[in-house]
DNA sequence: GCGATATCTAGTCAGGGTCAAGTTCGGGTT
DNA sequence: AACCCGAACTTGACCCTGACTAGATATCGC
C-alpha cells in the first residue's frame, strides 16, 4: 500500500475499523476486543475510533447491525432459492460458522446497543424470516409461534454449541450436514 | 460476620470469592467481570484472589467447573424423579435461567481453562445425562447421538436465546412451561 | 512457646477505554 | 485566489484493570 507515509485522511476508516475488528474478535473472542489494537491493525491512531463509534460498544453496535443484515439476507435468499423452511434453518447455521464473529457480538447484547434503531430494524427483517416462512406454509409439520421458537432455538443451540467446541466430538462430519440431520427431529405436535 | 474490623484470615476466601464473582457476572457479565471488584465485594484486598485462583481464568475456572457440576446433579435428579427423558431438557432449561452466571461462563471456553482437570470431570458427567438416558430408553422417539445432539441443541438453543433476551416477545409466559412446549417438537426421525 | 506455612496486604508496572485539546485536510464562499 | 469552516484524525492525559513481587500477619503443628 501506499509508500507515502500515510494520508492524513483515511478514506474509509469505518468499514476499515470494522473490518479489522471482526479479524481481532476471530482470533481473541468479542470479550477481549481492544479498540487500540483495531486501531493500530487500522493504521491509525489509537483516539480514531471513537470519533466514529463513540466507544467500543458504538464500534460494537456497528458489528451487531452489519451482522443482522447479512443473516437477514442470507435467510431470506436461502428460503427463496429452495422454498424450504429447513433450508432456513441450515442457513441459519451456515451464517454462524461462517460469520462467527458477526455471531457473536449479535447474540452478547451486553457489548452493544441493542436499541439502536439500525439494529432494531436488521434484526426485525432476519426475525420475521424466522417467524414468517412457516405460516406461510400451512402444511409444514412446524406451524405457529411455538414451532417457530423451536426451529429457532434447535439450529440456534446447534450453532452455539458447536461454535463453543462441545460438539465436535459427536459430530464428526461437516457440520452443515449435520445441521440438516438435526432439523429431522423436528416434527408435528402432539 | 465478626463485629471485630476483620480477622486477617477470611476463613473460606475462596467460597466467598466465588459467591461474589457469581453476583457481579448476574449483573454485568461474565466478560466484563473484575477481579479488583470481586476483592472489593469480599472485603479483601485486590491481590488477594490470585492467590487462591492465579488468575482471572482460574476464578472463571473454578465457577465452570461447580457449574458443570451443580448441572450434572441437575439433570440426574429430573431424569431419577421423573423417568422421563424430556424432563431432563427442562431441567436444562431450569438451570440455565436459575444459574445464569455459571451457564454464560460454561458456554465461554475462551474465557477459562477449559481443560482444566475438574472442569473435564464435571462436564463428562453432566454430558452423560445428556447423551446416556436416551440409549436406555429404546422405546424413546428421539435416539441415537444425533437425537441426542438434536435434544441439546434445541433446549440449549432456547435457554440461550432466553437469556439474551430474544424471546420475551414472542414467549410471554413461563419460560419452564414454554421449554416444556418445546419439546414436545422432538419426534421421531423419518 | 516457636518456627513453618498458608494467607493476605501493599506497591508497582504495563495495557486499555475514554476524554479534551490540538492538528491537518477538503470543499465551499467571497 | 485567498479565506475559512468543519470534519477527520492525532496527541496526551487520567483512571481502571490484571498481573507480579515483596513483605506483613495469623494459624497450625510440634
Amino acid at each position: 500500500m501506499a509508500q507515502s507515509p500515510r494520508p492524513y485522511h483515511h478514506g474509509d476508516l469505518p468499514r476499515a475499523l470494522i473490518a479489522a475488528a471482526l479479524e481481532l474478535i476471530d482470533e481473541v473472542g468479542p470479550a477481549a476486543l481492544s479498540l487500540r489494537e483495531v486501531a493500530r491493525r487500522a493504521g491509525v491512531s489509537h483516539g480514531a475510533p471513537a470519533h466514529h463509534f463513540g466507544d467500543k460498544a458504538g464500534l460494537l453496535t456497528a458489528v451487531a447491525a452489519q451482522g443482522y443484515e447479512l443473516l437477514g439476507a442470507a435467510l431470506a435468499d436461502a428460503f427463496e432459492s429452495t422454498g424450504e423452511f429447513r433450508e432456513v434453518g441450515v442457513a441459519y447455521v451456515r451464517f454462524a460458522l461462517s460469520h462467527r464473529a458477526h455471531f457473536e457480538v449479535m447474540f452478547r447484547p451486553e457489548l452493544y446497543r441493542d436499541d439502536d434503531p439500525a439494529v432494531v430494524a436488521a434484526r426485525v427483517r432476519s426475525s420475521a424470516m424466522l417467524y414468517g416462512p412457516p405460516a406461510d406454509l400451512s402444511g409444514d409439520a412446524v406451524t405457529g409461534v411455538d414451532g417457530a421458537v423451536a426451529a429457532w432455538s434447535l439450529v440456534h443451540g446447534f450453532a452455539t454449541l458447536w461454535l463453543s467446541g462441545n460438539l465436535e466430538r459427536a459430530v464428526p462430519g461437516d457440520p452443515e450436514d449435520a445441521a440438516r440431520a438435526i432439523t429431522g427431529f423436528l416434527s408435528i405436535r402432539r
